[in-house]
DNA sequence: AATACTTTGTGAATACATTCACAAAGTATA
DNA sequence: TATACTTTGTGAATGTATTCACAAAGTATT
């Protein structure tokens, strides 16, 4: 079993096969690479390739048992034990994040949330109270090593400095930039408007029907 | 300039320059390719070898003129025409979207949301009246070919039909699930859950004092 | 038990992406 | 104008990821 070595596209794929898998739970006992393929639109050779990597333990002629494939990826992802995170900057973004309660399923649960803002703070969403982002301090105490950042680009890496001196290793950050953080942090940055901004380069480029009708006369 | 031939990893970073680029246009003029690295934290041979799939046009012991670049790299990602979208589903995540004001940057403008909701049917978010997803019809006509879709997994197929039934040709998709459309219909997929799932794979395993005391011991 | 069929697992081949090494073309300075 | 310096640009080399081809190991059927 060799953990490291395993490819970061790998990584990548682990958590949407495990959404697939959870949501199969009650289909069945097993599932075979192909109809994993058919769920999660992934080649049926790339998931068996990638399991490979931390060993084979499917049943040729049958396919995956499910419980068991759960319970490994939750193993190589780390999501066997629960996890705390906290939320900072309760925005619009930050608020629906609060209210998801998706993250669950992968065994992530919010504990706290922070903002700046006098107006926001004191006020409950989800049961969490919000409180003031100066109060962000250790949290390993509290064993809390997740951060996840919702506020404004300016005041995200002075937040991400904050929340590294509280005892975050993983932060998964909505802004817009780079946060620098040492190198044992891992950040994740999802960038919405980068990732919206590539679209049209896809996208089919409009049929001139004037021009259509030229060629036709 | 052979604008196909450019390597998808390329594609993601654009907009990553741009963004950056947009913000340096107050700096001064021109930028070299590693000012523009400390920014984005890409190694600077890596941007200069992603500009030089669409042709060479930075200038040699100076660097790139900014407003050069961002025209280029607008024109590459079809960001020199302005793109109007829909959104559908105001529920958390979608007000967010509906309400920020980042994307206009890069040239998209949301001119209608769609609900199923009666209670959110008819609200105003951001100057968006918000319509019953009946509506979702012939988007083409309004020059709509971009959809947002912020709905529950569960309905995201549909909207996903719908959309594509009313002429759209491009999708960003905020829904845990892969969703089946035409080979000419592009759909980018940003799954909040399983980014963060990945994290704790990431991050450094707890030290166990106890253990150290031991070996101190 | 033999045969046909299904599905996993893996080394090798191919495709894709990044990094290296260095030439090319500019600026700044004496 | 020569020399030193800076920065871009690119073919080749290296590294990473995906796909191919096929063996291996199971199930189902006769
Ligand atoms: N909403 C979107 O669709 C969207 C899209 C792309 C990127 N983003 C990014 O996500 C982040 C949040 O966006 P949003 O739309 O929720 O913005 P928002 O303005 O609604 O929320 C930001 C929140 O952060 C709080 N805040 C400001 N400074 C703070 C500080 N120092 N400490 C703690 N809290 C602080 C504010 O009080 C506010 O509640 C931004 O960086 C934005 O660029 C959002
Ligand atoms: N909020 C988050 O942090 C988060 C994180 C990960 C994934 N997501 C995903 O994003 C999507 C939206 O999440 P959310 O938190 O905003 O959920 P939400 O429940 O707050 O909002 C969903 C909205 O969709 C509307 N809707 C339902 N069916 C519809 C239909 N057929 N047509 C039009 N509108 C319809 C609902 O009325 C509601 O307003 C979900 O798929 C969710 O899994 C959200």
């Amino acid at each position: 079993m060799r953990y490291h070595r395993i490819p970061a596209e790998t990584v990548r794929r682990l958590p949407v096969y495990l959404n697939a898998l959870l949501l199969s739970l009650q289909q069945g006992k097993s599932i075979s690479s192909s109809e994993l393929s058919a769920i999660v639109g992934i080649n049926p050779l790339q998931i068996r390739k990638d399991f490979s990597y931390f060993g084979g333990f499917g049943t040729r002629g049958v396919g995956y048992n499910i419980e068991k494939l759960i319970k490994k990826i939750k193993k190589i992802l780390k999501l066997d034990s629960h996890h705390q995170a906290v939320l900072v900057g309760a925005g619009n973004l930050g608020s629906a994040v609060l209210a998801y309660p998706g993250f669950a399923a992968y065994g992530f649960q919010i504990a706290a949330a922070y903002d700046s803002d006098p107006a926001k703070i004191g006020k409950t969403i989800n049961n969490i109270t919000i409180e003031d982002a100066e109060n962000i301090i250790n949290l390993k105490k509290k064993n809390i090593k997740i951060g996840i950042i919702a506020v404004p680009r300016q005041q995200s890496q002075a937040i991400a400095q904050s929340l590294v001196n509280a005892g975050v290793t993983g932060i998964l950050n909505f802004s817009p930039c780079r946060l620098a953080v040492p190198k044992r942090v891992k950040v994740i940055t999802i960038n919405i408007a980068t990732d919206l901004a590539r679209l049209p380069f896809y996208m089919p480029a409009d049929k001139k029907i004037g021009f259509a009708l030229n060629k036709r006369a």
